[in-house]
DNA sequence: AAATAAAGACCGACTGGTTGGTCTGTTGTA
DNA sequence: TACAACAGACCAACCAGTCGGTCTTTATTT
């Protein structure tokens, strides 16, 4: 495959990073790359494909690391950790394919939505089922209601991209860690929950009462 | 004060939320609205001017709301409580002022975008502080880092944007009642981690070894 | 109270600059 | 010779913002 193909994507990747999907011209991404409009357009129909092509490598890799840790384990407590392991280290490996995933989504053309909401779909699902499994099996809380637990989690771990740098305090690995467990925290049944119950004002509705 | 700026406000706020700050121009609101060019340009001196006000009104109701649950209590416990409490519910009065403030907030202009971060990082260290008078006072887990559990509470409430519906299967106050069930799992200290840890590969590096 | 002045609110045709995309080439190479 | 890879001048559309003007409300003077 072509060089300056991958070259655009990765100059590219760096301006919308730093100044949003509108705020870069593709002139702007042809001079950063040593390039011209002829050079770009010979490799993407439009600026709004290259939008596309980002989306797409990124939550392409993220589903198949989920796939694969769904696979490799079995009971639910290791695949919620290979999951959250894997899903937290993508932020290391992908941030600006991520910080346009998110802030820019809303301007994909219709045709290219739907390919993208259709893996996303397809991994948010995953991670539901694994919690579901969970919960049926005994492992996890039943009374957590599966929907907010589940946007909770992919809420904290989606949230990184906002603040994580590579040369921040911590490594990926570390908060990697720390996520996971606070994830098992509250997922895993803990002993009578007395020390918790006696700070509420009223029992939380989601909780069984019998 | 001029009942035309406001209709302005939540026209905008209605289309950037659908269509996104750059996919909606000055002519599509002052057709929404009813006006005229002269109008809109009469109480915003530009789009940016616009698109600060918009971010300015819901950080700063948010951050009050922060403040006067910080005083209330005095115990960290309720304080934690009552912060995730009004700052989940903001989601339910706010949803379309948040969807702009987290998605256009690039292209604020740097004046604006400074005044801004002002407040949003006021925010955020009153959430850290409340973390950690509750770690120093032993009520919350010591073991966690203080930046990393910070930053996985803003995540989870803050990635509500993205999924709340005002007519959803749940509530505001539920998804409310759950992520406080949530976080004060993770926070306090509770039963002994025996269960956690047998289902893990090896202590996580946060764990004071003593 | 009437007349007049001044200020505020709003209108909409127009513009200057910008931008994504096109089109006609040129170069290298198999 | 044929074709892919790239160059760069060019264009039509669009868009934020302007500006001279109108209408309405308020303040001031007579």
């Amino acid at each position: 495959m072509s060089d300056l193909r991958e070259k655009i994507i990765q100059t590219s990747l760096e301006l919308f990073d730093r100044y949003g999907f509108h705020g870069v011209t593709v002139k702007q991404i042809v001079q950063q790359t040593n390039t011209s409009k002829g050079g770009f357009y010979h490799h993407f129909q439009s600026k709004d494909e290259l939008l596309f092509v980002i989306h797409d490598t990124f939550i392409t890799y993220v589903l198949k690391e989920a796939q694969a840790a769904n696979v490799i384990h079995s009971s639910p407590i290791p695949k919620v950790q290979a999951i959250i392991q894997s899903f937290v280290q993508v932020f290391d490996l992908y941030k600006p394919h991520i910080s346009v995933f998110y802030q820019e989504s809303l301007y994909l053309k219709p045709a290219y939505e739907e390919e993208i909401k259709g893996k996303r779909d397809e991994f948010k699902r995953m991670v539901f089922n694994v919690i579901a499994e969970g919960q049926e099996s005994g492992h996890f809380r039943r009374e957590l209601p599966l929907e907010i637990t589940g946007m909770a989690i992919l809420g904290m771990v989606n949230w990184i991209y906002k603040w994580y740098r590579r040369d921040g305090t911590y490594t990926i690995d570390q908060i990697a860690e720390v996520f996971t467990d606070l994830v098992l925290h509250f997922l895993l049944p803990g002993k009578e929950d007395s020390e918790y119950f006696r700070h509420m004002l009223k029992v939380p509705f989601f909780y069984e009462s019998e």
